[in-house]
DNA sequence: TATTCGATCTTCT
DNA sequence: GAAGATCGAATAT
């Protein structure tokens, strides 16, 4: 009957984001004339367990997409200048979402080179949540689009081969919940980004009295 | 080869 | 006002 298409990952619940990621692996995602294979994912569920996730102190304009129906981009920008995509896992109303890390270019690869310049090879092309989303020329335009019925300007589509062993890990980056192993990634493939514990921020040299923080209508002048 | 640091700005408190 | 799901160049060893 209906012609939308529906695929295994997103008919999981939030609870078993962990699941949808492994699952991602190996599918395949295209935009702007590149294609790139899915070789590295986080899973992420604010459901109030996941003190990594964006979303796990509620509903915000930022994060709002992470609660919406599976199949779409929530995308974020990062440190000013990077953007780094999502698929959106689990049932309307409950946030879960797949951070998408890495992936190997396996179609427009000379567009891919050109729009990474600094890559030292082609495996280190989308070696990274914000070097993959370069190589697909996607930026916040693509936050809240579909990728699974082609309205949007990135399309999802199944692995054609089955990806080998997946390995599991800590997430990267996070500032939180180190010890929860929701990165997955497939086993000895070179375009898996390093892993980088998490790096504390470098903080002016003037460091104020180590108040916590401010009453928050302290605004007076 | 490993580690450190600067760039740059949106979002939330 | 401060932190942040990063990248790449520079520095240290």
């Amino acid at each position: 009957m209906g012609g939308v298409v529906t695929y295994g990952w997103m008919e999981l619940p939030a609870e078993a984001v962990d699941t949808a990621a492994r699952e991602l692996l190996g599918w395949r995602l295209s935009a702007n004339g590149v294609t790139v294979r899915l070789t590295e994912v986080e899973a992420y569920s604010g459901l109030g367990a996941d003190p990594a996730s964006h979303a796990h102190r509620g509903v915000t304009n930022r994060n709002a997409v992470m609660f919406g129906p599976a199949g779409r981009l929530y995308v974020y920008q990062i440190y000013g200048m990077h953007f780094c995509a999502n698929i959106v896992c689990g049932e309307e109303g409950r946030a879960a979402a797949v951070l998408l890390r890495a992936g190997e270019v396996v179609d427009g690869l000379e567009t891919a080179r050109e729009r990474r310049p600094a890559a030292r090879d082609d495996a280190g092309l989308a070696a990274g949540p914000a070097k993959l989303m370069q190589v697909l020329a996607l930026n916040r335009a693509a936050n809240d689009t579909s990728v699974i019925d082609g309205s949007g300007p990135a399309t999802l589509s199944p692995p054609a081969t089955e990806p080998g062993a997946i390995e599991a890990g800590p997430r990267v980056g996070v500032t939180s919940a180190h010890d929860v192993p929701w990165r997955f990634w497939i086993s000895g493939d070179p375009t898996v980004s390093a892993y980088r514990r998490h790096i504390p921020k470098v903080r002016p040299a003037v460091r104020r009295s180590s108040r916590p923080s401010p009453p928050r209508d302290g605004r007076g002048g």
